[in-house]
DNA sequence: GTAATATGTTCACACATCCAACAAATCATC
DNA sequence: GATGATTTGTTGGATGTGTGAACATATTAC
């Protein structure tokens, strides 16, 4: 039944939890801060760390800088050998990462691809590189399972891929495949609210609750809600959907009212035909973006800032973030002209809503999604260590 | 510090919070219901009842009804003396009432108003008639608080009105005053967010965790979100504000594209003046819209439905919502023509988020703010029973 | 009536956290 | 460089929670 924090185990296994969710969330803390942010008594959580180091989900080492009076705390850390596999199937490759806990890459393979794959040619080679990974890590390893980052409608709840247009996939089973060729356990989510979820973790949105994360990428516009520190997903897990978003700009002298999605009016490929530009490289695009003195290009980038005021007024309206962060040529865009998208929100959003609302760009760079998709895997874990660790074991 | 469920304190607590949050849910359950609901072994609910009991929260009443083989179980319903007070300040009057767990109005005053109060006025009124109320209750009632519902943007954090253009409120620490007018704890919120609020535990979202609530008052149109089985606030608590959503449809062959906010566009004052009525109620609006076959009205009301559908279409590429639910004049106008809305909803959402939508209208009728408002005093009494209670008896 | 069933009641028990006392390791001071 | 102050680790007993088995009780089924 639903007994969720009722008895004795239970409080057991929620401390737990707490303790390896600090230590996951700072990558390495003294015992002595657990005992000040849990809560907990000293004694209690010496025993509980013991209980983790353990279940190899975390180690203590000897504390090396110095850090004023009193005896010196052990330093928790997230255990090496305690790792997560994320998954990232796109149109022209598929990465494969192990991932420790705090976000830590430790390697990955990038396997190139000619054309999309069908579900099954990729978890068949997915599976493979998985397997070579694998072979890299000690026996003794404790894989928390696999995570995957999908671009398209993933429903969470079974990681059925419902819609991703661009591998042409349609209602895919991907978690159950690759649990069936791994022997893993299998999780897959949408990429950019995995995106969202490791920037409220790890990146810009650390220490923030509420937070909208917006995507632009090559195939269009993803994002991500968390709402009280949680990941808002929806009843199937679908939730995040702003490239979709009908947008128009209002009548203004020069800018005609036109309507249409979020993602066909602010595009990465209207920037790079103005730029002369064939190349898909995010970086050379910002760098073209940001040296250049054509008026034209000027013009669209206002404009496509225009339009994603429109469509960031509706959503802080609604969700009344703290924070928005923008990833791909969104923070490219933004960074050209910092100022008019903040003035554009400030215009259109009421007062109250505006005050609390910032918008950055996102910091975690390339390794955004494997993080994201890793934690899809740690989750479970998180929640409930001394269980899954059990059962994960090499 | 923030010891939640860590020691053993706090899963009594917790345990305490949970079976008076199922009575308050449900209204009347069994000890044996509970012990199947929680997991917690008969005896522990035993206790765990007699605590509430002592504390006035609950009653044991024998059980009625023969339901089965077996020792009938005693009955465990809210205490009749236990109730918050729920405000609603309106434009043309300012409403109390007092309510019971289970969301029970037991009597209610609306104090009619020739223009609307300023903030200390409104208190001063307020606090009046809350005196009265209490009057009214027996010496032993245990009165958890003062919930009120505002129109306008309420910061939840402290109950401070930022904005309620109606009442021509600007910055109104409605709650702080309130609470030293009648020496209770008071909460405030946006009036709209708790009709989702009320919907969610005792209307048409009984059991759904995700949904938006849509609300078309004489002064707009406001909304709330819940999501993950929570009230979605944002920072502040300012989130769904919908109405204020730039929204245009597409262009159409007889529909030429205007951009507009959604309070504007779908607007009851329109509707009235085709139909050529003056009065504001509700019910005669209704009546006045199902029976009306001027092809005028019916034409407005199909571009209402349209707006309103672009509104909806994002909000649930947003946020997956399993359930929408439409009050005041959006209730009217769906019900002149349900499967419009639906059709004009599935053609534009993604077919995995639409599956999953159902569209109705609210259930709660009249009642629907009281109740809201009085979630806002239970909730913390519900959260923890024993402190609360303790404190706050009369 | 008697058996079966489900639930209330009672009390010994298990066990997670707490607490107090002591030990250990660092810093500050003379 | 020794001493005291401070902080934290370590240990073993105290506290109080939920559990579970045995018994009592009230209803239904036959």
């Amino acid at each position: 039944m639903n007994n969720r924090g009722t008895n004795l185990d239970t409080v057991r296994r929620y401390n737990l939890s707490r303790i390896l969710g600090l230590v996951h969330h700072s990558g390495a803390v003294s015992r002595s801060t657990l005992t000040r942010e849990t809560g907990l008594n000293r004694s209690t959580v010496a025993a509980l760390v013991g209980e983790l180091a353990a279940l190899r989900l975390v180690v203590e080492v000897e504390p090396a800088g110095v850090r004023g009076v009193g005896r010196p705390s052990p330093i928790v850390c997230p255990h090496p050998d305690c790792v997560a596999i994320a998954v990232n199937p796109e149109q022209d490759a598929i990465t494969v990462g192990i991932v420790r806990m705090h976000g830590q890459v430790v390697s990955q393979v990038r396997h190139e691809l000619e054309e999309p794959l069908g579900v099954d040619e990729t978890v068949r080679v997915t599976a493979g590189l998985v397997a070579d990974l694998r072979a890299q890590l000690p026996a003794s390893a404790v894989i928390a399972g696999i995570g995957a980052a999908v671009p398209g409608l993933v429903r969470m709840r079974d990681g059925l891929v419902r819609l991703a247009p661009h591998l042409a996939w349609v209602d895919a089973p991907v978690a159950m495949l690759l649990a069936q060729a791994t022997g893993l356990p299998c999780f897959a989510a949408n990429d950019a609210s995995l995106g969202a979820l490791a920037e409220h973790i790890f990146g810009a949105g650390r220490d923030v609750n509420d937070l909208i994360y917006l995507n632009g990428g090559p195939s269009g516009i993803g994002g991500g809600v968390i709402a009280n520190g949680m990941p808002l997903g929806g009843v199937g897990g679908y939730a995040g959907e702003f490239g979709h978003n009908l947008v128009t700009a209002p009548d203004g002298p020069d800018q005609p009212s036109a309507g249409g999605a979020l993602e066909d009016e602010v595009n990465r490929g209207r920037l790079l035909e103005l730029l002369g530009l064939k190349s898909a490289d995010p970086v050379e695009l910002e760098r073209a973006l940001l040296h250049s003195d054509d008026p034209a290009v000027r013009r669209e980038v206002s404009r496509q800032l225009g339009i994603l005021s429109i469509a960031l007024r509706n959503a802080i309206n609604v969700l009344n973030p703290e924070l928005v962060v923008l990833g791909g040529f969104l923070g490219s865009i933004h960074a050209v002209d910092e100022e008019l998208l903040e003035q554009l929100v400030a215009g259109q959003t009421l007062a109250a809503s505006y005050e609390d609302v910032r918008i950055v760009r996102a910091t975690l760079g390339p390794d955004l999604l494997l993080i994201g998709a890793a934690e899809l895997a740690f989750e479970p874990l998180i929640a409930d260590p001394a269980r899954v660790a059990m059962g994960a074991g090499a």
